[in-house]
Formats: C-alpha cells, structure tokens, sequence
DNA sequence: CGTGAACTTGAGTCTCCTCAAGAACTGTGG
DNA sequence: CCACAGTTCTTGAGGAGACTCAAGTTCACG
C-alpha cells in the first residue's frame, strides 16, 4: 500500500472543470493592506450566512467547504477551497455574508479587510487586474460545474469531482495519483447534487474497473486516461467524426 | 383574451434565483469610457467562443441568450440577458470570449471596450464599486441556480424560470402576469438541465392546475402564490415545524 | 469496548429520459 | 391566397438512472 511509482498522474491531462490560474497574489496585496491571520480548527465556521461582510480570505493551509442555505430549507456545496482559493467575494455588495464557509481541517486563513482590498486596487493596477480575474475565474468556475451538474451522469460527475481534486492537489505540489478527500461522501453528494450512496456506488463501479482504488477517503489514481473518459459525455470521442 | 385585470403579480412575491438589483450605471461609465451602440438582428451573434475578448456589453433593449459548449460537445444555456443585463465578463482574464451569446430579439447593445472600463474604475472609486458588485451579483445568480438545478424537480425548475422571468419583466416595467416568452421549450430546457418534453410537461401540469395560462409562448400567470408555491422545495412549509 | 458516525450494498420505486407520433404554427413560393 | 416544408410544441408509452428505504459493516473516538 506504498505510493504507486507507475501511473502517474499528468498534469495536464488532468482537466477538470476548475480553471488552474494562479490564484490572488497575498504577497502582492500585503503591500497594500494590512492582511491579518487566523487560525480555524476543524469544524469552525470562517463567516456564516447573515454575518456581516467585512473581509475577504484566502486559505493559506487546510481544507474548507463552502454552501448556501435557502429559506425553504434547500442547501447545496458550492465548493471546497484549499490553499490559495480566494472566499467570500459572493458577498461583495450584498452587505452580508450569503453562505458558510466551514473548516474541514485546521486551517491557516489569510484576512483581507474590505473594502480595504478595494481601496488598494484602486491604486495599483495590477492589483486591480488579479482581483477582477480572480471574481471572473470565479464565474467561469461557477458556470463549468453548472454544465457539469446538468450534463453529466452520476458517474461521470464523480469522475470530473476526482479529477478537479487531482489536479488542484497536483497544482499544488501534491500528487494527484494520491489523495485524502478531506470531505465525507454526503458532502461531495451535495456538491454534485447527488445522494451519498450514489457517490459510494460511483466510486464502486470506477474502483470495479480497476480506474481508482478506493479505501475509505483515500483514493489513489491508478488509470488517469480511463479516469478521463469516465469523466466524458459521449463515449470517449478518441477522434472527433466527420 | 385581453390583459387580466385581476390576480396581478406582485413584485415582493416574486423571487427568483435571480438577484434584481440594479445594474451596471451605463450613464455614470459613458462619462468615462467611449461607450459604442451596435444593433443586433434576431439570430446574430453579438461575440463567439474564441472570438478575442476586448469588450463587455450592456443589454439596451432586446432580449438574448448566452451558452458554453466543451470540447467534448456538451452545450448549455448559462442565461437569458435582457435589458440592463451584463455579458462577457467570464472571459475577463481568459484572453478570449468562453460563451457564445446570440440575438434571440433584435437587441440595441451597449459596447464597453476593455479594458478601457477597467482604467475607468481605477479613477472612480464609484465605479469601481459597482462594477465589482455587478460580477459579485453574477456569482450569486449562478450559485442560486446551481443550488435550483441539484435540488428542484423538473416542475419546481420550470416553476422557478417562470417566477424568474417574471420578476425580471416586472422590474423594467412591463407585466409579470404575462409575457412571451422569448425563447424555445429547447432552450428552457437546456438552461434548467431538462429536455423539451420535460418542461413541455410541466407547463402543462401548471396549467391543468389553473396556476398558470400558457398558449405557444405566451404565458400568464393566473395564480402567482401558488406559482411560488411550486417552485418551493418541501411542499409549502407554510409555518415551520417546531 | 461501546457508541455513533460514516460508508457500503441491496431491493424496490419514481422521476425524468428516450423514442415516437401527431398537431400547430411559420415562412416560402407558386 | 393557398399549399408545402420545416420547425416547434404536445402527448403517450416504455425504459433507465438515480432516489428511497433498509440493513449491515467499518472506523473513529471517548
């Protein structure tokens, strides 16, 4: 049960819906905000829905999950930021916090007071440039997995969740053939609006098919290409027909 | 068949995943940026995936639809733009357009150049403001409708689109009782992850409850209460349970 | 160890999709 | 003005995928 040597897992063909630019530049902006730090444990909120929005954050270390509440009771994942990821621009303009942000690990949080981000971008441009990328990547992000919800079997949903892990993981220096999900099975059913047996029985029929391994939370990549087509709408469209 | 006198749609109970509140101030940008006007006939294209991004538009009459399309051939409707609606922002930072967006109207557009806007926000602190918001505003329109698509059976989604529709009419100022429709069951479809059928199906379910009136593309909403009522997860928490 | 949470698996059901046909509308050319 | 073709919409019948309900297993933690 040793790390695989065989098998590794490319980067780039591992392309899940997850835009990989390089995230906000903390450093950048430390030169024009006073940035604070903080420290969560696991299972503490970063903000909650209601609370008032007074800052942006960007994980430094740890794992979180982000979701919504309506008032009808219906809630949904939005995502499980990791190092990098920037929270909470959904609140800019609405005065409020609009969702959670939950620690699923002991996290380190880099705070950006608002609107002092703002005031910053205002004076350097390039500031200014990362930050509307940042909202604008955000949005692309939003709309890949709304195509991916909409499109995609149950199956072919977890495919593209193990992937977008993988290849975050990868980006990050981690390897992506080798990963702990640090979320339970209902929460990524959440995320992809599926139950958790369906998840549990997707990673069954993938570990069947000797793609994955699955033990629990850890999951190993054994067959990235096949992972890759299980991920795909149409049956692996190898050359596009005429 | 004229105008219903009774059962008018309230505004305050209509709320759709969509946020309704102002949008991007063309006149307070035209005092900064040289903003153009272009004309578009139903079916034109107003920018293609791929096409070099060097221009946000702001809907001035007319109404449109905009999509994403991956390699793999898999295609969705992301939204229904009309007047006073943003488009083009996702592909900020990306270099070239991600969606398509086509006429489904004759449309009056309002051109922005980019990034002249950008240079534009960083003299007006004002602008800056709203223009963050406006891309804050458009993550949380598609985090709703994300969090619509993984929850809602395909009744309550067509219920929602509708409640959607309406509110947006009856914030410019026409009816929220009836409209037409500017687009195809297909692309209903498409935009609320269903088939054709589906949603052919539930607008006739609304209308055998004596909710709605649907004729072709016509609709009026005969009983706006109830509309919310099916477009509410549980069935109608009137009061919650202790 | 014991308790509870998380995960897995099975069996039956239901929603939505697929396939198919027909009706209604639109626009075009005779 | 009418016939025609094409598109859009509607409705039905049958099937597939995901859900619901239920039970059992494994694991973490006190």
């Amino acid at each position: 049960m040793s790390l695989p040597t065989t098998a590794p897992v490319a980067s780039d063909t591992l392309r899940g819906p997850r835009a990989l630019a390089p995230a906000l530049d903390v450093a950048a902006l430390a030169a024009h905000v006073p940035v604070l730090k903080r420290k969560l444990r696991a299972g503490q909120y970063l903000y909650r829905s209601g609370q008032a929005f007074n800052a942006l954050y960007v994980v430094h270390a740890g794992f979180l999950r982000t979701s919504i509440v309506t008032d009808d009771g219906r809630e949904q994942i939005t995502g499980f930021p990791m190092r990098g990821d920037l929270l909470g621009v959904e609140a800019i303009g609405a005065g409020a916090h609009v969702s959670d942000a939950i620690a699923l690990d002991d996290c380190d949080i880099v705070e950006l007071p608002y609107p002092a981000v703002m005031t910053a971008c205002l004076a350097s441009p390039e500031l200014q440039g990362m930050f509307t990328a940042a909202l604008a990547r955000e949005i692309r992000r939003d709309r890949e997995w709304l195509l991916a919800l909409g499109t995609l079997t149950a199956e072919q949903r977890v495919a593209t969740f193990l992937l977008d892990v993988a290849a975050r993981h990868a980006a990050l220096g981690f390897s992506g053939a080798h990963f702990v999900l640090r979320m339970s099975r209902v929460d990524i059913g959440s995320f992809l609006a599926l139950k958790h047996e369906t998840v549990t029985r997707a990673l069954s029929n993938l570990t069947a098919q000797g793609i994955i391994a699955v033990e629990r939370r850890d999951v190993r990549v054994l067959d990235a290409p096949r992972l890759q087509a299980s991920s795909r709408g149409a049956d692996a469209p190898l050359h596009r027909a005429a």
